[in-house]
DNA sequence: ATATTAAATGACGTTAACGTCAACGTCATA
DNA sequence: TATGACGTTGACGTTAACGTCATTTAATAT
């Protein structure tokens, strides 16, 4: 169990931020009889999970659809369709954008095959003198 | 040679983000002689580069250091030295990217696995009656 | 018991990344 | 030549994702 200022210590953000995710009902911790937060390792994976998927640029919003938030008043079966199929989506778009990423990377050697050429190009002007 | 508009669509982006993305310096298409704007292959390259940065949760400051802005004032060979530096450290990042988006997906599988047993689960008690 | 220190809540401020609208210029074409 | 359709430059509006107070309450140390 954590407290705020921990959890947001050991995941480098803002408590700010944390309430923030709460606000927008991405995460719910429990309470002291104090009336602070406390956060269990269960709400410590889903706040890393948000930072993830962050970083790979989905919204706040996705990140909540993404874990399953909305669509509570469904029985069991219908509730697990969706999320299968929800799966199955995300899981298309994450295979993409592995894809992407290597596209992403190969733009960058290549344009540092060009530099280093460059660079050799200089050094034996260079040498010329 | 296209024009905004039909850059616009082919990307599926406003005019008003490609030219938003000129203010910031990160293209600088031609102009005709009545001051229209002319996009070549290669801003239409830097763009679709922006684009898959953008996809990837990058910032247009970011983005911009990536495609190598800044820095204007150095000889030839630190320019080009410091670009490469920069390149090395953005490659690192995108290797990273690449596992990190082979967990999340790994991650959906093995929830996808426990939904279909759950729903295997269903049907057989369905059936039993 | 009191002084720190940490947390909660609410309100307002800020920044990036555009959207929207007005006012005007220009190009094609009937 | 006039009438849309497309383009240009401001200028202001909007939204997401927080930051930054001020105020109040609770826990901890002395």
């Amino acid at each position: 169990m954590w407290s705020i200022a921990e959890l947001a210590g050991e995941l480098e953000i803002s408590t700010r931020t944390i309430r923030f995710y709460e606000e927008k009902g991405l995460i719910s911790p429990q309470r002291t009889p104090g009336n602070r937060r406390v956060y269990s390792k269960r709400d410590r994976a889903r706040l890393k999970l948000i930072l993830r998927g962050k970083r790979f640029g989905y919204s706040l919003e996705e990140i909540g659809e993404m874990i399953g938030m909305g669509e509570v008043d469904l029985d069991e079966r219908e509730q697990i369709t969706r999320s299968l199929a929800y799966g199955e989506k995300k899981l298309a778009d994450i295979r993409q954008r592995i894809e992407e990423l290597k596209m992403l990377a190969q733009d960058i050697e290549s344009m540092r095959n060009k530099l280093e050429d460059r660079l050799q190009q200089l050094n034996q002007e260079g040498e010329r003198s």
